[in-house]
DNA sequence: ATAAATACCTATCACTTGATAGGGTCGTGC
DNA sequence: GCACGACCCTATCAAGTGATAGGTATTTAT
């Protein structure tokens, strides 16, 4: 094993693009999605050291080589599995992402920002507890994050600075401070990481509330706290 | 690689605790530590898959099978690291859990358990800044309670858990609430979290913040933060 | 029809991993 | 001084890893 992620790359993977096949036929984009989507719910449980390409083949009902076929080699296949989840994650997210960004340009006031965080961590805490997969992806992205490896700048680049970018306007707007301060990054780091980590420490939250699952009843009373904590920011005593 | 962590283990690692030597004379001492040393250094730094014992036994000037002789396999070895960690943490942060335990045992006010909220978390925060060591040590109980791993046990019992512990009862002296509410634990999941936020993801923090290192004086700003939704608890206008 | 590209397989390689076998050295107690 | 156990080494093993070689079938274009 090469190993050439974690740790210092040795001496940059050689010069191999490798023009991978476009599957081109449909049975061959039906056998790459099915490997994607194993891939994705290995990589989802466990780390990318973790994961054996043989599982991920076996899952996906494929030989080895396959894999190599599609991908080229396990970090190309880790980074396809993190280039779709920031796509899915965008088309999910769109939609709150505008709104406050809208509100924003359009000068709104302190209590206009207020709401649309408020509206923004629901969207974002209702995709995370909506289905098996979302959770699966945000262990994914938490992990490559905490840890980076191939696709860290994929996930950075796709979905962490964008999520912290808006929250931190946002907030930035409700202190009536400029959107440069660096005290409104601060605060959009921690309200971010305090509501992830419910999803991304997911074992130790579960065994500290004594949850069996993190379902809809249990995120209203994470997004109670989280509400909580938007309220104060700026110290309103309204 | 029998794998045996991470992911279901296949057959509970057989019945074979396998006495180790207890390090007799000195020499062997300073040999068990030094590779304990060596081991706390390289497991604080990438995950127990991604470090070898060939870079333990080479990083700590012992030959391959001395690890196994002290430690019996490289889980021992991970399990004597985590610890390790739980000793040296108790040490250092005796001082603020017993005054905040005293506090709640008298019987002391809302105000007061906010102000020994206050000192806890500082305490922490310190200590986490406090040596390249501790950064690291954080690291590893990150990335272990995170995806639990052969040390889960260990670090959950040693430290995750007294730690959720006294902050859910000081919050919960607080709001008014008792003990057993849920909420308490959550809000104080919430707090814990965007502290060490900072710390376990370190890469992502420095990267959004723009920082090259998190010293006293970007302990100082997070702190402020931190500080600041302390003071919303029981969303205080005074 | 048939050449060519696509799709996917079996068998195997080259390498790393954690762990053991088995022996040598040195200090210590008797 | 000498036996015994603590200590630690070199050499090697067995298993598992990602990746490749080289072929066969299937589909499409002409």
């Amino acid at each position: 094993m090469p190993q050439s992620s974690q740790r210092s790359a040795p001496a940059r993977k050689s010069l191999k693009p490798r023009n991978l096949p476009r599957a081109i036929h449909q049975k061959g984009q039906e056998t790459r999605e099915r490997i994607l989507g194993a891939a994705l719910k290995a990589f989802g449980e466990a780390s990318f050291l973790a994961v054996t390409t043989r599982q991920v083949s076996k899952s996906a009902s494929v030989s080895l080589p396959t894999l190599q076929y599609y991908f080229g080699d396990k970090e190309g296949l880790y980074r396809a599995c993190a280039e779709a989840i920031v796509e899915r994650y965008r088309r999910h997210t769109k939609g709150a992402g505008a709104k406050a960004a809208e509100a924003l340009n359009e000068g709104g006031s302190a209590e206009t920002a207020r709401v649309q965080l408020k509206a923004l961590f629901a969207a974002l805490g209702g995709f995370l507890v909506g289905s098996r997969e979302a959770g699966r992806w945000a262990q994914f992205v938490a992990r490559e994050l905490r840890d980076p490896g191939p696709a860290f700048e994929i996930l950075y680049a796709g979905l962490w600075r964008p999520g912290v970018q808006i929250t931190a306007r946002l907030i930035a707007r409700i202190l009536g401070i400029p959107e440069s301060d660096p005290a409104a990054r601060i605060r959009a780091l921690l309200l971010i990481s305090s509501l992830l980590a419910f999803q991304s420490g997911r074992s130790v939250s579960l065994r500290t509330m004594q949850w069996t699952n993190i379902g809809p009843p249990e995120l209203a009373m994470v997004l109670s706290g989280v509400e909580a904590q938007i309220d104060a920011i700026g110290d309103n005593c309204a």
